[in-house]
RNA sequence: GGCCCUAUGGUCAAGCGGUGAAGACGGAACCCUCUCAAGGUUCAAUCCCGAGUUCGAUUCUCGGUAGGGUCACCA
């Protein structure tokens, strides 16, 4: 058979290059020794998720670490997955956690020497090589339906072997020159396919950079590399892709591992050294007592939005990945408090081998704990931002009083004290913390656990007394004074001793007050809530609080 | 079903032939305390099973078992 005619009439291309020319285009990078080049490289299918964020960070992390380059890289090639926008979405998500690419799609750089960076736009780098392998006997046009193959594949199911298009199943392999010409000739629509030299029966050794030694089959399908649309599939793709973009490490996900052989071959094929592979767990979640992979369309929490919503603290997001990506990260960060984890030798050695459950308990620790490291002012610019994108109108009022609200800040963080609060975990939940500081938002639920003349006596002789030039103990001490006069104790060691001598104590008076200033049992220091309120509103607080 | 990966408390995990089997989250208790937190001090809780190698296996080997992944002109 005549392979050259073969390949001009089925990739009759004329901007194709001679090969060698693409090897010039695309030099190796010029590294130090030891750097990493690792990209990102999804499917402009939609937005982004945890996963995608995940297997980024480590991505970013070995490049960084190592002195290499990080990069964007867009597979486009299946174009009804396509969605406007995606890219801007992935780069602005990425960037929003702190992870940012040195080279690729719309990232601008003087770095970006290895592009295009969108499959489509590379066509005929992979048109080149597929003709050459069509030269040298590698590759053939097939002209089976997607019905033909299905047929193939229910008898190959139906018979427990093997499915998909190899040995004497991958009829087109054999056609004759004149059946293929036949074929041409009637307009039928045709994919190459890679003409598979390998043998099943043979078992590699492979060395996984996270997993270790993985046994592989060679490969024996002979699988589609450009699509009749006269695009590649992924696997070819990558293989060019990786290649010329001179990747040095794929991270991609464990998923991928049952077509290693496939790529293998292509590199072994099309004469390219290998890059290192990583393939990293994925996350987890139980569902009705079931493990499973987290999913895009069942679980909204593995939608980055979802986080941003919540209102989660970023650096915490990435900081909680970065514990189920290198196993002694969290030592490190709790041995390293204040230093950013960038700071942290990251080691792709000590990635885990087993999939993590996704634990929502650990990331609203590390969410608080972070949170609780801030100033007041820049906890303010936090919870502004999203009040502003999130929040409701009365929530963006009330931050214009910048002064106001960082006054509750430093009381709710306990900026001062011996040991910082955690009470904010996360935007949404903390901005709720300062409703009662408002008229408007303050709604109190008067359930007093006391009898109306009580609560009314605490209420009307704290009106009298209260001072806002007080200090704690001069205010704790008229809340103490006020005991005796409703007959609760007004030492708490008193009270333990005899409890029965007292209707209550001054935990119970503190209590009322409590309730009548900010409608809730619980609060931080009351003494300080009512300086940051004003005499004015407390007192008409307390007024507004007596049972009628 | 074939092939591949994985297996230490509820969760994340350290360990790399001899340990009282770290630590963190979560849980419980106590202390502190004007409430709630935070903080402090304790406690409970783990080596999937069976053989083999070895003086000795959580650790090495082989078999089970369980969980996960994958079998497209999708990536």
């Amino acid at each position: 058979m005549d392979l050259k005619k073969l390949a001009q009439t089925l990739i009759p291309d004329t901007d194709l290059l001679p090969l060698e020319e693409y090897e010039n285009l695309y030099p190796e990078r010029d590294m130090q020794k030891g750097a990493e080049v690792t990209r990102l490289a999804p499917s402009p299918t939609g937005f982004i998720h945890l996963g995608n964020l995940y297997s980024a960070l480590a991505d970013e992390r070995l490049a960084h670490t190592t002195g290499g380059i990080f990069y964007l890289r867009i597979e486009d090639t299946d174009e009804k997955r396509k969605v406007e926008g995606a890219v801007e979405s992935v780069i602005r998500s990425l960037k929003y956690f702190g992870i940012n690419f040195d080279e690729g799609a719309e990232i601008d750089s003087p770095l970006n020497k290895y592009g295009p960076y969108y499959q489509r736009q590379r066509a005929s780098i992979y048109r080149a090589f597929v003709k050459d392998l069509i030269e040298k006997g590698l590759a053939y046009p097939c002209f089976c339906t997607a019905e033909e193959l299905d047929v193939v594949r229910e008898e190959q199911t139906a018979n427990r072997q093997i499915t998909g298009y190899w040995g004497s199943y991958a009829k087109c392999r054999n056609l004759s020159e004149e059946q293929i010409y036949q074929n041409i000739q009637q307009g039928k629509p045709f994919v190459i396919r890679l003409k598979s030299q390998g043998n099943p029966e043979n078992k590699i050794i492979f060395k996984d950079a996270i997993k270790g030694d993985i046994t592989v089959t060679e490969n024996d399908q002979d699988v589609v590399i450009l699509k009749s649309d006269g695009i590649p599939t992924y696997h070819f793709a990558h293989a060019i892709d990786d290649h010329f973009m001179r990747t040095t490490l794929v991270i991609r996900g464990e998923e991928w591992l049952s077509s290693l052989p496939i790529h293998i071959e292509l590199f072994n094929v099309l004469g390219f050294k290998r890059p290192k592979y990583g393939h990293t767990c994925s996350l987890m979640k139980v569902d009705n007592g079931v493990k499973r992979k987290l999913s895009k369309r069942k679980d909204p929490e593995l939608s980055l939005d979802y986080y941003r919503k919540a209102g989660y603290y970023p650096v915490a997001v990435v900081k909680y990945l970065m514990t189920i990506l290198n196993s002694n990260f969290e030592e490190w960060s709790n041995k390293n408090p204040q230093t950013p984890y960038t700071e942290f030798k990251y080691s792709i050695s000590k990635m885990g081998k087993s999939g993590a459950l996704f634990d929502l308990d650990k990331l609203n620790d590390i969410s608080k704990t972070e949170l609780s490291k801030l100033s007041e002012e820049e906890m303010y610019n936090f919870l502004n931002a999203w009040v502003q994108e999130f929040g409701t109108e009365q929530d963006k009022e009330h931050f214009e009083n910048k002064q106001y609200v960082c006054k509750i800040l430093a009381l709710i963080m306990g900026v001062g004290g011996k040991k910082r609060r955690k009470d904010i975990e996360r935007a949404e939940q903390g901005v709720s913390l300062l409703t009662y500081f408002f008229d408007d938002t303050f709604a109190p639920e008067y359930n007093f656990r006391h009898d109306k003349q009580t609560v009314n006596t605490v209420l009307s002789e704290f009106a009298k007394v209260y001072d806002p030039t007080d200090d704690n103990s001069a205010w704790f001490a008229k809340v103490k004074a006020i005991a005796p006069s409703v007959g609760f104790a007004s030492e708490m060691s008193e009270y333990k001793a005899n409890p029965e001598n007292f209707k209550g104590n001054v935990s119970d008076i503190a209590e009322i007050l409590r309730i009548a200033v900010t409608g809730m049992a619980n609060s931080p220091d009351l003494c300080t809530i009512m300086g940051i309120i004003g005499k004015e509103r407390t007192l008409a607080r307390l007024s507004n609080a007596i049972v009628k």
